[in-house]
DNA sequence: GCCGTACTATGACGACTATCGTACTAGCTT
DNA sequence: AAGCTAGTACGATAGTCGTCATAGTACGGC
């Protein structure tokens, strides 16, 4: 798979092109409710978050794989900035190669937890 | 779970009532290659399909699990005719749970197959 | 009743997944 | 330089998943 370069010596991370994100690797990476949840809270806030923010129940071993399956399914961006390292949705190429795909899924989860909530 | 009764006698299939579908379980379900395509046939049929008249690469008993895994997550509605099974996009509750989802992953499933075709 | 068609159930197998703990690295702060 | 904070890499483990083959059940037609 094509994936971006890293600039030599910065701590860039591999990401898939726009191109070789594939719907069914999206729609897997969205199907644990952890990262599902980890999505959702990153739209919410429309800004980059860093992986430090967010307290999920799980080792920070674990919480590493969560983000790194986003990433390389092409559903986040992630970036070094000192020690922290900031996650983003992929909006614009998810939105290119999807069109409304990403704002359904937020909707639906939005539904399913209003529905938990009051249910 | 809540399930459906199957009425005596007959050999009507457990699906999950409207309110116990996930939006992780859906996801999860159309994540699989074979799966998305078994509903995007489905859907653009607009009516039911046995289980036969897909010719999937893959064994009967691999096909048979597949369509377990859809009906078990809600995704498709499934009913004996003789002896032949039919299966359904569970379009109504689909669509009022999670509105425009459905539509959206079969969108993106359909731009994603013309973009490999032509690409 | 017998046979064919359509699908199921069971058990197996390898691959992948989610999880963890421990040990480690990179960068900031003092 | 020393220490703190944020995150990684590695190995282990238990569980799930996709696949198959074999043997079996349910229904319709002859």
């Amino acid at each position: 798979m094509t994936v971006t370069v890293p600039a030599a010596g910065s701590r860039a991370l591999p990401h898939p092109v726009r191109e070789d994100i594939r719907l069914e690797g999206v729609l897997h990476a969205l199907s644990d409710p952890l990262r599902l949840q980890i999505v959702r809270r990153l739209a919410e806030a429309g800004r980059e978050l860093s992986c430090s923010c967010f307290d999920l129940p799980v080792s920070k071993s674990t919480t590493t794989h969560h983000f790194r399956v986003l990433r390389e399914a092409g559903v986040i961006w992630q970036v070094y900035r000192g020690t922290a390292k900031m996650n983003d949705v992929r909006r614009d190429d998810l939105d290119t190669l999807f069109p409304g795909l990403i704002d359904s899924v937020l909707d639906a989860a939005a539904r399913q937890a209003a529905r938990t909530a009051t249910g």
